[in-house]
DNA sequence: TTGAAAGCGCTAACAG
DNA sequence: CTGTTAGCGCTTTCAA
């Protein structure tokens, strides 16, 4: 709202206000705003009938500094635009809702220094709890989130020594999963597409994973290709020409997540090529996405909703006073979905 | 961190920490680390070494309720995982970052009770702005909106009456004009698919702006199909096998999405109907997603980035002491994006 | 360039 | 059941 000049400049409303407008002492109008102690139904009713009649809104950075104590939850993720995020945020939020507790997001973009500003900025506003992507994170961060003593999820991964307690999947372990998955249905002459991305952890570790797992049965990655920007299914077309263009012989390829995998599903359907009989596919995440391919791509749900579920359990039990209090490691163990892409072949 | 039960519990470190540390001031300490007033090169070089030295977090709440100012923006949105917030918020990050203010995110999944709790919430915190999605609120919302006096941009939409400042574009216009376009390329057998969303406001009004249209022209929507729920995609594939069996007559079908869009499409290319020569297919919204289809699915771009990006000015710009201070509002203009599934047909 | 005092709006703790 | 007092940790304001 702007105000005409000759408006004088409104004051926010405190709870003086509703004290005076309802005749009784500041104490107790907090009191019956926030629930607290006993206050007589009749003097309830006063207070509340002012304070919507006033239109209040309480201050709750007053409230925070004299009480200290804040009802947020500071969640710091990579992105939004993701597919993998959104579904971590639903399952916090079903758990969140209804304890009090709020969560407030920050976005860092997988860059780190990002990370540690963000981070930097909501701790400043004390919050109840930190739940954070992943593992690696600067010094600094790392320090700050020690030093805060509250509670610190970091989740998605599991791979790494977590500050505090951590909820998420083996991201190495889901890698040699595939492999050997992809390994037992036959397939040979595998090649891998992913994302350039050097800061992105957990895809990488998925790699690393699977290439150990191949190199224990013998067999090597063939053909490699990365990419970086635009639109993950465009992409996941053009790559996937791109590598059968230059290597024939590959019968499977691994996609990093599911949205290039869906991509050079479509290619290989528009190009009339079998999949799975001439070639396997494979991307990662499990998105809802899949389901209205007209062939279900094989992937690996990560149990997003439920990470998101846990870590907001792990912050609401360490806020609840009375109980243990020790950090909490929980490992969630992803689960292969064959699809129509990832078959037996006939030898 | 979890203490062991013999260290003593952690006070949070304070100005007065790194005061005593440093042997300057809290003022002045305060005044080094805001970066205000001037303070002598070496007294600053002395407070951020004892500053970084403790890890010293500034507290924001004592530092709001001091100066009566919050750095933080709430951004209040129906959704993350819709394709469309993702774009919106990445304008928003761009022009804020840098800009000191901080986007601060609440989502209300479409549930106007929930909006009006969220926004309560985000209010009591004092923010600097809010940038709401919609026009439609409950009474209390708005009134909560007007008193905050601050500035509040609803965005997306301009058809209505905002409470201040708003940027979006016309969704009663947008849905006029693909029907216009529709008409013009000649199709006249017209079939709507869309979401059982009652509160989607912006849907509703694309509808609207389409039957005006068409019945301007003398022609009307032939057959409708809605979902709720379940993955966009494969309701597009379902919905649009459904509406076609139902009424094969039909030769164009407008989507309110480009998710379900792009379902029907990959319906249509499987079954091997011509499009756009035996039916024309367009959606809405110009997701990126779309660059990855086999075929480009007509489209309209509802410019979101570019409105995340205007919204976060008008919040800059009211922020500005000395600046104009007027509510304002922009329309963007959605562009026809006409792909390969909207072409003028032969008769 | 630095410091001291006052107080932001609320709640903890205690008294009645 | 209700009220009083004393801060919470900072910044504003004023003085040195």
């Amino acid at each position: 709202m702007t105000s005409t000049p000759s408006e004088p400049p409104r004051r926010p409303l405190t709870l003086r206000d509703v004290s005076e407008a309802s005749g009784v002492s500041e104490m107790t109008v907090s009191r019956v705003l926030r629930n607290r102690g006993d206050v007589s139904e009749r003097t309830r009713e006063k207070v509340r009938a002012a304070a919507k009649e006033l239109g209040y809104v309480p201050n709750k950075i007053a409230g925070a500094l004299a009480s200290q104590r804040v009802n947020l939850v500071a969640v710091i993720i990579p992105s939004m635009s993701n597919m993998v995020f959104p579904d971590v945020m639903t399952g916090i939020t079903e758990v969140l809702d209804g304890s009090g507790l709020q969560p407030v997001i920050g976005i860092t973009g997988y860059r780190p220094e990002k990370e540690e500003q963000v981070l930097y900025e909501m701790l400043s506003w004390r919050p109840s709890g930190v739940i954070i992507a992943g593992l690696e994170h600067t010094d600094a961060s790392r320090a700050m989130m020690q030093n805060a003593d509250i509670p610190v999820v970091e989740i998605m991964d599991v791979d790494g020594k977590p500050i505090d307690s951590m909820v998420g999947i083996s991201h190495r372990r889901a890698g040699r999963e595939m492999a050997k998955a992809i390994i037992k249905a036959g397939y040979e002459n595998i090649g891998f597409l992913g994302t350039k991305m050097p800061l992105d952890h957990r895809a990488r570790k998925r790699f690393e994973g699977f290439t150990e797992a191949l190199a224990k049965a013998g067999l090597e990655i063939q053909d490699k290709e990365f990419y970086s920007g635009g639109s993950a299914l465009a992409k996941g077309r053009e790559m996937t020409e791109a590598i059968l263009k230059r290597s024939p012989e590959l019968d499977f390829l691994y996609y990093s997540n599911d949205m290039i995998g869906a991509g050079g599903l479509l290619h290989c359907l528009s190009k009339g090529i079998d999949v799975p009989g001439q070639i396997g596919l494979a991307g990662f995440n499990g998105v809802e996405l899949l389901q209205g391919l007209p062939v279900q791509l094989a992937t690996m749900d990560a149990g997003r909703s439920e990470i998101g579920r846990k870590a907001a359990e792990i912050i609401i039990r360490r806020n609840t006073p009375d109980q243990d209090h020790a950090p909490e490691r929980l490992e969630i163990s992803p689960v292969i979905q064959f699809g129509e892409t990832l078959k037996r072949r006939r030898k």
